[in-house]
RNA sequence: GCGCCAGUAGCUCAGUAGGAUAGAGCAACGGCCUUCUAAGCCGUAGGCCGGAGGUUCAAAUCCUCCCUGGCGCGCCA
């Protein structure tokens, strides 16, 4: 068991055998501070004042009678009235015994309670290449998707693809001009609202080699129609392709035009309809947003008969939560905020809580070269792409960075630094962590000290402060990841890694592990098993951000 | 004008169920490789947690106001 649900049920019989309960806002947390132990509780002091007690009173009460636990070294009152507690060596050692038996499962629990999760992320418009905003949404999004999953929900993975409408008329419109260029038809320079990037003229290129100039022959409509469908597809296999590369792989590929084609925009207005939500006005039909708490009502459909993205949006969201997912998440860059009110409402409307639809914003990154801002806007077709910052400083430095920062503070990506290979980029800090531990066992069984398939399971003899640190390392690795899950915030898991594979660095440095001297054999097996302790979290942790674990670098 | 996010060491950032003396990396300075990977380790220095009030045993964390930066406020997508 972990040390905190230890002492949190250790201090819960003995509020019980004061006729107490334990209070809401009670903690059990590791203190910061070495010497007020290990676990550390704000029990009396949460309940004292609502009691008219002293809290170093209640805190002495409480402590008698957890006094004489076997796990225990002993309890100590501190301060305005915590409960310090000090564990035995000896608990702190079947940590690893958890390690072995769970493996590649250490750390992950069932806290979700199988509720099931739609996390839905990057669905950047099949318009262009994704790039390295998108990467972060990705990185987000995939790592976020496996933490989830870990910590015992239900998940599913799914890239809305908006394949219909206004963006993609215009990507036909861009790609036919190109097309028509190659034909040797004058060039004007492209229309504003067209994509000016590089990567229409590949596709316009690729076009002509394949059909030639028959496309000049159809109307106007439907040539670009036809451009249209060619670079949707083509855009499409890319982004699919990125995005493997990334390690990010989407199980469901949810199409707008599923929705659009088939009626299930008519038939979710209907329904919001039927409520009384929706009325007409000035030609439009609106959506009573307000009353959700929305600042202003939305359009559905324009006065000119077309339904807006909105509208599309609504319906797709409807399909979501008929599909049975108990919550949605959506994964969306930052300058989408102002959206996120009306989704709400819309998710009300549908009859779900509020909350059953939660944002996660990304902030932008700024991408840095030589110490310079690259600016980029996919329309005018400045851009970096994730594929090629993924060329240059790899996806696993690329992912690390992403989840390094927490989500809603803007992230400079800096090119130079991210090709560093020392503390700068920590990714390969915690890489090399474990790459050295591969090395020391290789070596372990070279010598003979542990046998070649053997698992080391000796655990007696750890008992130096740096050794019992890193086991109550191990020890909170589960509870960091469902704070992680909870808060949605994936960068915790990424800073937990860092911390442990300093702990362990350091260890390193200041203990032999490979020790000559045969009458030191046991403490060597002991050392050796809580290095291999230690490279399975690593595994398990980096497994869960997408990053590899190289055994030798 | 309104709204969202951010403001913590020279730089990049952690610190979200309010906890005890605010952390890490980089950069700076000084040390550690004939022994397990120096992509590493040890040490020194570095702070009015944007500002001002408030809430309480306790505030970087919660509330109010203000300052600065980014983003967003369409019958666009």
């Amino acid at each position: 068991m972990h040390a905190k649900q230890y002492i949190q049920d250790l201090l819960q019989r003995a509020l019980w055998q004061e006729g107490l309960e334990w209070p809401e806002k009670a903690s059990v947390e590791p203190p910061r501070e070495e010497e007020h132990g290990d676990m550390a509780s704000n029990a009396a002091l949460v309940l004292a004042s609502s009691m008219g007690q002293k809290p170093r009173d209640l805190a002495q009460t409480l402590q008698e009678h957890i006094a004489g636990d076997p796990y225990l070294d002993r309890v100590e009152v501190a301060g305005p009235g915590f409960l310090n507690f000090f564990f035995k060596p000896e608990f702190w050692h079947q940590v690893l015994s958890d390690v072995f038996e769970q493996g590649s499962g250490f750390g992950a629990s069932s806290a979700g309670e199988g509720e099931r999760v739609l996390v839905e992320y990057v669905s950047a418009n099949p318009t262009g290449p994704l790039h390295i905003g998108h990467g972060r949404g990705a990185a987000v999004g995939d790592s976020l998707a496996r933490i989830l999953r870990f910590t015992g929900h239900k998940v599913d993975t799914e890239y809305y693809v908006n394949d219909s409408g206004r963006q993609v008329q215009l990507l036909g419109r861009s790609i036919l001009l190109r097309y028509k260029e190659l034909c040797g038809e004058h060039a004007d320079p492209l229309p504003q609202d067209c994509y000016q990037g590089e990567y229409i003229r590949d596709l316009a290129r690729e076009l002509f080699d394949l059909r030639g100039n028959e496309l000049l022959y159809l109307d106007q409509e439907r040539a670009e129609a036809e451009c249209a469908e060619f670079g949707l597809k083509r855009i499409l296999e890319q982004i699919r392709s990125d995005l493997r590369e990334f390690g990010a792989e989407h199980a469901i590929w949810f199409r707008e035009s599923s929705i659009t084609e088939e009626g299930g925009v008519e038939g979710t207005l209907e329904s919001l309809q039927q409520q009384g939500l929706v009325y007409e006005s000035e030609g439009a039909l609106w959506f009573a947003s307000t009353r959700y708490g929305d600042d202003k009502d939305r359009v559905l459909r324009k006065s000119d008969g077309e339904l807006t993205y909105f509208a599309a949006d609504i319906a797709y969201h409807a399909d979501k939560l008929a599909r049975g997912y108990d919550r949605l998440i959506n994964v969306w860059g930052a300058d989408h905020h102002g959206y996120v009110p009306r989704m709400q409402a819309a998710v009300q409307a549908l009859g779900r809580n509020r909350d059953d639809l939660q944002l996660l914003l990304v902030q932008m990154v700024n991408l840095l070269r030589d110490g310079e801002y690259v600016s980029m806007s996919t329309r005018a077709g400045e851009f970096v792409t994730l594929a090629e910052v993924c060329r240059e400083v790899g996806t696993d430095a690329a992912r690390f960075i992403f989840l390094s920062h927490k989500s809603d503070s803007h992230l400079d990506f800096d090119l130079d630094l991210v090709k560093k290979q020392n503390m700068d980029n920590p990714v390969y800090y915690v890489q090399y962590a474990h790459a050295r531990i591969c090395s020391v066992f290789k070596k372990a069984r070279e010598r003979g000290y542990i046998g070649e398939e053997e698992l080391p399971s000796a655990l007696g003899g750890l008992e130096a402060k740096e050794e019992l640190d890193l086991l109550k390392r191990l020890d909170r690795f589960s509870e960091m990841l469902q704070g992680a899950a909870r808060t949605l915030s994936p960068h915790h898991l990424s800073f937990y890694l860092r911390d442990l594979a300093g702990a362990f660095h350091s260890y390193y440095n200041k203990y032999p592990v490979l020790i000559p001297d045969d009458e030191e054999r046991e403490l060597c097996r002991a050392r050796l098993t809580l290095l291999s302790g230690i490279a399975q979290v690593l595994r398990n942790g980096l497994s869960l951000l997408g990053v590899r674990a190289p055994e030798t670098m």
